[in-house]
DNA sequence: CCTTTATGGATGTATAATGTCCATAATAAA
DNA sequence: TTTATTATGGACATTATACATCCATAAAGG
């Protein structure tokens, strides 16, 4: 279990893009020299992003991508949902629905009896979910303003002086 | 990205296994049935954990698998380490190390300056590595025994009245 | 000795990740 | 309007993992 590759050009390309924020367009080319990828590989993660309302496209000379939002508005939790699905990082099949008795919670049958109690009462779910849960609130708490917002201010060529 | 379903069997296989727990072995066949896979796919998955410490095996007559230590110091992180590796959930590539300056933290080239900036200060990396420390902290402070602490005492058959 | 049981290598299949190519559409600039 | 520029999305090829099975072997108990 690894975040694929992609994530991590999607993160650097947002940093990228947010660094050269003041409304420009920044080229496909220029993100994936920098990035040292292929462009055409790239423009399939930027237009995941796009789709994804992370950023906006522009066709046409001098066009390229933008951000969509500040860059204190998208978290790493969102760049990550992007490429990596929505799907829960556990999940049981139903043919392994076979589950022990001991993973129900203890109360139960007096609560709820319609639906299967796996889907809410599971402790090996529980704790599944909770890790990530765990996760994702800290990835939720991380922008890419706070990259740019602690990186060295040597680096920070741009600033807005022209 | 997600968990292998080979993980999900690992812990509902130890479950049982903690169910059963008093010095007793519990052959593949059991244990396969149980979980509703194939018995000579889960003895990999037996096998890795055996590998690593978390199961004893016996072979002959009456043999099988029992935990290696009580079950409440198994905790989730331990087997899915064992199952799903102990890589970094976020690595990057040193091809990709074309990293923007941006990346690096504003402390800097004040303390080191012997090693590769990227692999101590890199502000990427801080945020995906900690975010996987907070979700391994979760999991390693839930354990085998937890589940079964947790579950429906009316679920638990065995107890050890015979 | 013979049955039971786990082990590990070899192998095959399915699925997902990675990466490229090209035809197309949209847009700005000339 | 024409042209150069740029993103888009489908199709495709290529790995890399995950999933799953089979079999020969070894170890242990009866
Ligand atoms: S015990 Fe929980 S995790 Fe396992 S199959 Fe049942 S619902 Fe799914
Ligand atoms: S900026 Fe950080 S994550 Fe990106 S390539 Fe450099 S060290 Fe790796």
């Amino acid at each position: 279990m690894q975040f694929s590759k992609s994530t991590g050009n999607a993160l650097h390309a947002l940093i990228h893009l947010a660094h050269s924020d003041r409304g420009q367009h920044v080229g496909i080319k220029e993100l994936s020299s920098s990035l040292g990828v292929s462009d055409s590989y790239l423009s399939k993660i930027m237009s995941k992003l796009r789709q994804d309302g992370i950023v906006r496209a522009s066709t046409g000379a001098s066009g390229g991508y933008e951000l969509a939002r500040p860059a204190d508005r998208i978290s790493f939790l969102d760049v990550i949902q992007v490429i990596e699905g929505r799907q829960q990082l556990y999940e049981c099949l139903n043919a392994n629905a076979h589950h022990h008795p001991l993973a129900e919670a203890a109360e139960w049958s007096e609560e709820e009896e319609s639906g299967h109690p796996e889907s809410k009462d599971c402790l090996v779910k529980k704790v599944m979910n909770g890790a990530e849960l765990q996760m994702q609130s800290y990835l939720r708490a991380h922008t890419i303003q706070w990259v740019l917002d602690h990186a060295s201010p040597g680096s920070i060529r741009g600033g807005n002086g022209e």
